[in-house]
DNA sequence: GTCTATAGACCGATAGAC
DNA sequence: GTCTATCGGTCTATAGAC
C-alpha cells in the first residue's frame, strides 16, 4: 500500500475516534512514522483528507450494497430498471431475513464500515451535506429498499396487508437501533445480534400469512 | 439569570453545534460579552463546564420523564414500586399513543432537549461513560418503559400476543429513527411528525384486538 | 468578578535542504 | 517525497491590576 492510501487509512481511524477537530495532523503522521510536513505532499490540507475519505467511502458503500444486493437510492432514475424488478419479485421472507442478517454482520464486523459509520455519526451536524449523507446512507437506503420488497411480499400475499412504508420502518428501525447500541458498547455485541435475530423472526411471525 | 448559568447555556449551545473540540473558551465568552479569563472565575476548566452540563442535563432529563410519566431505568430498584404498577395497569392503547406523541413533540420542540441530544449524539464515542449515557437515555429508558406497558396490554388482551420486548422495539425504534432525521434535517420536521403519527396508528391497527 | 496581558503548548501550513 | 525548522495563529489557562 502506498503512502497516500496509508494516510487515508490512518486519518479515518483517528477521525472516527476523536472527530475532525480532535484529530491533529501529527496524530495522523506519527503512527505512520512520517513527519506531518510529509502529509502536505499528498494532500493540500486536513480538510482535503477528510473530504477524500468521505468521497471514497461513498464509492465503497455503494459497492458493498451492490454486493449484498441492496440498491442505493438514485434520484436520477425514478423508474425501476428491469434488474430491480427481477430482484424484488423473487424475494421470500426467508431471503429478506438472511439478507438483513448478512448486512448487519458485515456492517458490524468490517472495520472500515465501522470507522466510517462512527465518523459520520459524530460529524452529522457539522454541515448540511454530511447530515443528508448520513440519512441517505443509514436510513433511506435500507428503508426504500425494504419498502419495495414489502410491496412485493404483500402483493404476493406472503405477508399480511398494510402500508409497505410502515412495515419497512417497523422492520428496519429496530435493526438500526441495536446497531447503535452495538457501536457504543461493543461488549454488548452478542446481545444485540441476538436481539436483531429475535426481532426479525418475531416480525415475520407477526406479519406472515403462514403459521 | 446569573453569569454562571449564562455560561452553561451558551456553552451548551456551542458544544451542540461544533462539538467539544470545535468550541473554544472564546466562542463561549464572546457572545456573553465577557472575556474568556472571566470564565475561569466560575469554572476551573473547559472540561468542567462540559461535565456540569452533562450533570445538569441528567437531572433535567429525569424531571421531564417524570412530568411525561415515563420512568427512568434505575438499577438500584429491581422490583416495581406500587406506583409503577398503578401507572402501567391503567394504560390504554390510546393513552400510549398520546404519551408517545407528547414525548416526541416535547423532545423536538424544546430547545434545551434538542441541544443536549445533539451534543450527546456527537460525543457518544468520546468515552465509554457518554456512550452508556446515550444508550440509557435515548434507547433503554423508552424501551424498558414500553416493554412493561406492552406486557400489561397483552395481559389485558388489548393487543395481540407476542414478546413485549419485540413489540417495544417495533413500536419505539421507528420513533427514534424519525427523530434522527428531524434533528439532521429540520425542514423535514412535518414529514417526520406525520410519519411518526402514521407509524403509531399503523402499529395499533396491526396489534390491536379490536378492528 | 471583571479586565488586559501573557505564558506555554500546540495547531495547520510552508520554506527549503536533501 | 521525506526531513527539520519555523511562521503566524489559536488554544487553555494563569497572573495581576482594578
Amino acid at each position: 500500500m502506498n503512502t497516500k492510501e496509508m494516510i487515508m487509512e490512518e486519518a479515518l481511524k483517528q477521525f472516527s475516534r476523536k472527530g475532525y477537530d480532535g484529530t491533529s495532523m501529527s496524530d495522523i503522521a506519527e503512527p505512520l512514522g512520517i513527519s506531518k510536513a510529509a502529509l502536505y505532499k499528498h494532500y493540500k490540507s486536513k480538510q482535503e483528507i477528510f473530504e477524500k475519505i468521505i468521497e471514497e467511502s461513498e464509492v465503497k458503500y455503494k459497492e458493498v450494497l451492490e454486493k449484498l444486493s441492496v440498491h442505493y437510492p438514485d434520484n436520477s432514475r425514478k423508474k425501476l430498471s428491469k434488474n430491480d424488478v427481477d430482484v424484488y419479485s423473487d424475494i421470500s421472507a426467508e431471503g429478506l431475513c438472511k439478507n438483513v442478517l448478512t448486512f448487519v454482520r458485515f456492517s458490524m464486523n468490517d472495520e472500515y464500515s465501522r470507522q466510517v459509520r462512527r465518523m459520520l455519526t459524530i460529524s452529522q451536524f457539522q454541515n448540511r451535506e454530511l447530515g443528508e449523507m448520513y440519512t441517505r446512507r443509514y436510513v433511506d437506503a435500507m428503508l426504500g429498499y425494504d419498502e419495495k420488497l414489502f410491496e412485493q411480499l404483500i402483493k404476493s400475499a406472503v405477508i399480511k396487508k398494510g402500508k409497505p412504508k410502515s412495515f419497512a420502518a417497523m422492520f428496519y428501525a429496530p435493526v438500526i437501533m441495536y446497531m447503535g447500541i452495538w457501536d457504543r458498547e461493543p461488549e454488548r455485541a452478542r446481545e444485540c445480534e441476538k436481539a436483531i435475530k429475535d426481532h426479525v423472526e418475531q416480525f415475520f411471525m407477526m406479519t406472515s400469512n403462514r403459521k
